[in-house]
This record gives C-alpha cells, structure tokens and sequence, in this order.
DNA sequence: CACCTTGTTGACAGGGGTGTCATTCAAGAG
DNA sequence: CTCTTGAATGACACCCCTGTCAACAAGGTG
C-alpha cells in the first residue's frame, strides 16, 4: 500500500517504442493473422520491454466481451465441485479466461434472477452447467434468451446441440454391479439419489441392466430412494439391514449414502465385507477413508472439466471443433468393502489395505 | 443463441429519459453524497424504467478499479476451501464485487509470478490470503508493491497492519484436550500437521497448554508429526497403538488423519471408543460420517469469511471500521469417538449416535 | 504496362463510464 | 438587499483498447 509502483505501459508505449501503430500492436495481442513476422516479434520485444499487460477494461469495452465465463452449481458435494472447479480453473486460464462461481440457491426464479443479474452484471460470455441444474429447462432457455452460449456437464444425453459433456455412469454402475454379480452376490440392494438429479436414473439404469443381464431379477424391495445425503444412507441402511432377508450388498448412489449404510451395518455388527458388501459412487475422500475402504466410482471429472472449457471457449471464439471425446468411461475403484464376502461365513477376520 | 435480445440501455439513456446528466447518474449509481432526494429517485426512476445495468468494464476502465478480488489458497481440502469461498462469494457479491479463485501451486517463485500475473492482468483490487500462504512473508510484500491491500484468515496473530482474521484455535485445542483429560485420560497423544501451517502450532499448543494445566507432563514420545494427509494419520496410528504403553485417547490435528488413526484402530480390532478415544479438527464431513463419528473442532469459517470479504472491500473503499471482532471462537463438535471410555474395559458395547 | 489480388498497416471513431472543474442555485449572514 | 458559502449539477476530457475502412505495397496476370 505504501511503495510506488511504476506506472502502467498502456499499448501507445508499445506502439511507440516498436513504431507501430496501436492497431498493429493489438493484432498482435489477439494473435491475428496479417502481421509480418518480423512485426510481429518487434512489437513481443517491446511488450515485453515494457513489461506490457493489456488492460482487460478497455479490451472488454471495445470488444463486447468479458472473458468471464461461469460455473452455475447448486451445493452438491464440496469434493465434486471443487474437482470441476480447479479443472474449468485450469483450463480457463490456459486460454486466457477467468471464471466466475455463480451458486444457485432457492426457487427456480430466484436461480433465474441470479443468473441473469450476473450474467448482465458482469456481461459473462458463457456458462457451464453442472448437474442439476443441468436439467432445468428454463435455465437454458434464459441462456438462449441472453444470446450466451453454453455447455452442460451432465451423465445423459438430452439432445440440445452439442452442449453436452458426458460420463458413462450408466456403464459403470453395471461394471460395479456385474462386480458383484460375479462375486456370487444374489440379493444387491440399491440405494438411489436425488430424484432431481439425472445421475440418480443413469446408475440405476446400470444396476438394471446388470441384473437382468446376469439373470437376476429386479426386486423393487431392494430399492430404496434416497437423497444422495449421509442421513438417507443411514435411514436406508436401517430398512435393508434389518429385512427379513437380509441383502449380501448394497450399492449406493454415493458414498455418503454409502457411509450411512456402512454406519447402520457397524452398528448393528454386521462385518463388511465379510457378511455384507457396500459401494458407493464418486470416489470422494470419504471412500477412501473410512473403514473398511469403500468400492466406489471414479468420474473424469478433472478431464470433463477440461473438455467443458474448451468446448465452452470454442463456442464463444466461434471455433469449430468436433474433436472431443464423446462419452467419457468412468472407473470403478475396487476396494476392501466388496472384496471377501463369504456366501457361507467360516471363518471372519478383518482385512484392510490401509495397513 | 438465436433470439434477440433489446439493446441494453447507457447511462445516456438514463440520463436523458431523467432529464439530467449523465454524471448526476453516475453519482446516483455510485451513492454519492450531494444529490438532492427527488434527482435521485428520478435517476432510480429512470435507471428501473430500462432496466440499466452499468456497464462493469467502462466503470472499471474509468475508475482504474476492478471490483475484484481474488482469493489466493492450496489445497487445503475441499471442504475447508468450499466453506471460505462460498461465505467470500455471498459476501462480495452483497458489496457488488466478484471473487477470482487464485490456486497457488509449485514453488514460491513460481506461485509469485502466478499472482503478479493474476492481479496485474486482472486489476484485481484486493486479495484474501488463506493457510498456508497466510505465513509466505514474499507474498505479503508482492500485495505491498503491488498497491493492493489484503487479509489474512489465519489462527495466529502476526502484527501486520489489522490485515488478520483470527480464530481461536488454541483455545480450541485445549478444551478438547480438557475435556480428554476431565474423562480421565492421561495418556493423550497428539498427532500434529503440516509444519509449513500456523494451524499446525496453535493447535499443538492448545493441547499443550491443556496437559500442563491440569498437572500432566508433556510427553514427547506421543507427540508424532504428520502432514495432514489421511495417510500420514495412517502412519502414526501404527507407530502409536503398538507402543508398549499405548495412548488411551490420540488427538489429531485435522479429521483426515484421526480417520487415518482411527482405521488403524479398525485393523488392530481396538474398540472406540470404548478402548481408545480419537479426536480430529476441522468438522468436515468425514468427522460425522465416519464410524463411530469422530469428536472435532468447528471453525467458524463462514463467518470469518464474512469478515474477511467486509475488512478487505473497507480497506479498498478506505472506509474505516475497527468494529470487526479480533479473535473468533470455535466450537468442539462432541461425539461418539471421544464418549465412552472406560478406564478398566468390563462390558464393551457399541454405540453410536447415527441409529 | 495497366489491372487485380492479397497481405500489411494506420487513422480515426467510438465503447460507456468517471474525474476535474466550472457553474448555478438556495439559504443564511451581515 | 448584497454577499458568502456550500450544495447540486453539468460540460468535457479522458480511461485504453478494438472495429471499420482506407491506403499502400508486392506480386501475379493478360
């Protein structure tokens, strides 16, 4: 706050010390094509001279555009966020874009007047949806209205011209169900999420399909719903555990879902996995460090972030691409929680790999 | 995309539909003093009437601020950084500024240079500082060269100009401990952080100050060192239950590793609590999900966000306000892991609060 | 050699606000 | 009633870039 700092290099002193014209240096700046080569690398040098940052204000004003683009979310899990975040982060940055967190809280219209205040506020050039409000009709029609473009990072396909970044959940929630299938399981139970969230109707699908093509019928008893939160793991834990015919897995669509059912079962004794198998679906910490380690899914997050940004930024740039990666493979993370169930229990003892 | 948005109205727009100039409605959106009641609400009128919006970047270019600031963080945990940011973010936007998420990564040349970078490409305005860069003297005298103020949030005084936002961690930490030792432990171990954080001594002198107050000796023996990673905990849990004396209850410097200590309890079939007593800090998810949950401190960082986001947009609007609170208290979350021990073990039950 | 292209460059006019300073006006002092 | 003062308002330059369009050079064509 004290020291002085030596003042700004606007782009006339570029212009000036490389005896160009300010047009010339700001085709440099833009990267634009029509500049001479050695033009070019006279007007870097004296950028670099001068040590020279382009006042973003002034590029914003003339061009109509922010550079800003915004990550709308609701709370859905601080881990998951935040891998979306650091990616889009990254990526937006590595193409000289900033990112704006835009939470969005309350009724529908509540969202839609928070959008569109700071998407008028802050004249943000483009928007990355993340579930789920990935699935909320009005959303993109406001962004449609606003003439902004925008990408959709979501599990499903919902044809909307190529917005979307996709993740096999469906495909790996049948590979961890077939896990268990070949473990010799018979009765897997299923814990679903949120009913607003479309990943809740991917995983089962995957759990379906599953069964059915392993043979096994679908037992609407051994599917409960929940709320993707700790507490409805607990609550669906207790009904399952406490059946008649008790199931020999559970696969829940989340790990806090999945902790809660590992809580119901120390509580009521029941070795994992030993007597009882449970996975979860996220990879968040929480499955890796609990105990018994939970089996659990691993999406591309980091890299469907990537992808968002640059197709988001392509977008904006009026850049044709068709080069990205369709529909991204998630990966099962098997852990100790679903390895070593015993379909006749003799002999019980614990295992852990943390140990 | 496609639909037309009206053309969005100026300040000129404003202006002449109210019948003044245009600087009288800058002084309007600006709040300035000197503007006679019924000029204003004509202006607000007016500014209403075609839903006005200034435009950010001509503000910004003419005013020579951005009305952003940037948070400057590690990867600290998800949790931790999601509760700072989303109190930052509700509280600047309230003050009509934006957050940039500043990751800093790799080492202090480089994390400088992404923060000149930053702040000089971006104009931002003022910067929030959280552990560890808080103790990065280089980064405060870039703010200082730089011109730009900041805050500190931070569990440790350091006199540097009212930039800190305490909490009382120490205190923290001693109460936990009191309360191990009032359960009639006297073999506590403590487990300690990351040594490049402040947390990582205030915490540990919490617990140190508990000990001696209450006439037990410091033992170093059951002091270990970690990192703060899951693993770490891991690793001291080994060394600490197959001491020949063994620790009846571990304190850990953050939940990560007390879930680490507490999984190796799991493996070595060592009861919590009724054998062993762990404690963690921080209160993340993994505190009440774990089983049995974990006994930890809540910080309050929402409201040392709040703080921060109001202390920072003061000193960037030079407004004086010593009304802000100096040393925020936490909260010890009680739990099942930390309730129930018992002295000489006779009937061991489970019990815990989650069914 | 005149005539077109294509590539390269610059002059100039904004973009939409704020800062400075001058001017007007109303109210209180003498 | 005149003078002084401070509040209220406006004129205008300026913040720093980009878009538009014209100018000009070099090379190809018939």
């Amino acid at each position: 706050m004290t020291e002085i700092e030596p003042a700004k290099a606007t782009i006339n002193d570029v212009a000036s010390l490389a005896s160009v014209s300010k047009k010339t240096v700001s085709r440099v700046i833009n990267n634009e094509a029509n500049v001479r080569q050695v033009t070019r690398e006279r007007v870097q040098q004296a950028m670099s001279d001068l040590n020279y940052y382009p006042n973003l204000s002034a590029r914003s004003l003339a061009s109509k555009r922010s550079y800003l683009v915004a990550m709308l979310y609701c709370d859905v899990g601080a881990y998951y966020l935040h891998q979306l975040q650091s990616g889009l982060l990254d990526h937006c940055s590595m193409r000289n874009y900033s990112l704006l967190m835009q939470p969005c809280e309350g009724s529908p219209e509540q969202i839609l007047a928070q959008v569109e205040h700071k998407a008028r506020y802050m004249n943000v050039d483009g928007f990355v949806l993340v579930p789920p409000l990935v699935c909320m009709p009005s959303l993109t029609s406001l962004m449609k209205r606003l003439g902004k473009p925008y990408v959709r990072i979501t599990p499903r396909e919902e044809y909307d011209g190529f917005s979307e970044i996709l993740c096999d959940d469906e495909q790996a929630a049948f590979d961890l169900t077939s896990h268990l299938i070949q473990q010799g399981h018979k009765t897997i139970a299923f814990v679903r999420g949120n009913p607003d969230c479309l990943s809740t109707i991917t995983r089962y699908e995957g759990y379906k399909r599953a069964l059915l093509s392993h043979g096994l019928a679908l037992d609407e008893l051994y599917v409960m719903d929940g709320t993707y939160e700790f507490s409805s793991g607990v609550a669906a834990g207790k009904v399952l555990l406490q059946m008649p015919i008790r199931p020999t897995a559970i696969f829940c669509s989340n790990d806090d879902m999945a902790a809660g059912v590992l809580s119901v079962a120390h509580d009521l004794n029941i070795q994992v996995p030993q007597a009882l198998a449970i996975a979860g679906y996220d990879d968040s910490p929480l499955a890796s460090q609990s105990w018994p380690a939970l089996t659990s899914v691993k999406q591309p997050n980091r890299r469907m972030a990537e992808v968002a940004a640059n197709k988001l930024i392509d977008k904006i740039e009026k850049i044709e691409n068709p080069d990205y990666p369709q529909n991204m493979a998630c990966q099962v993370m098997y852990r100790n929680s679903t390895e070593g169930w015993q379909a006749n229990p003799l002999s019980v003892k614990a295992t852990s790999e943390t140990v």
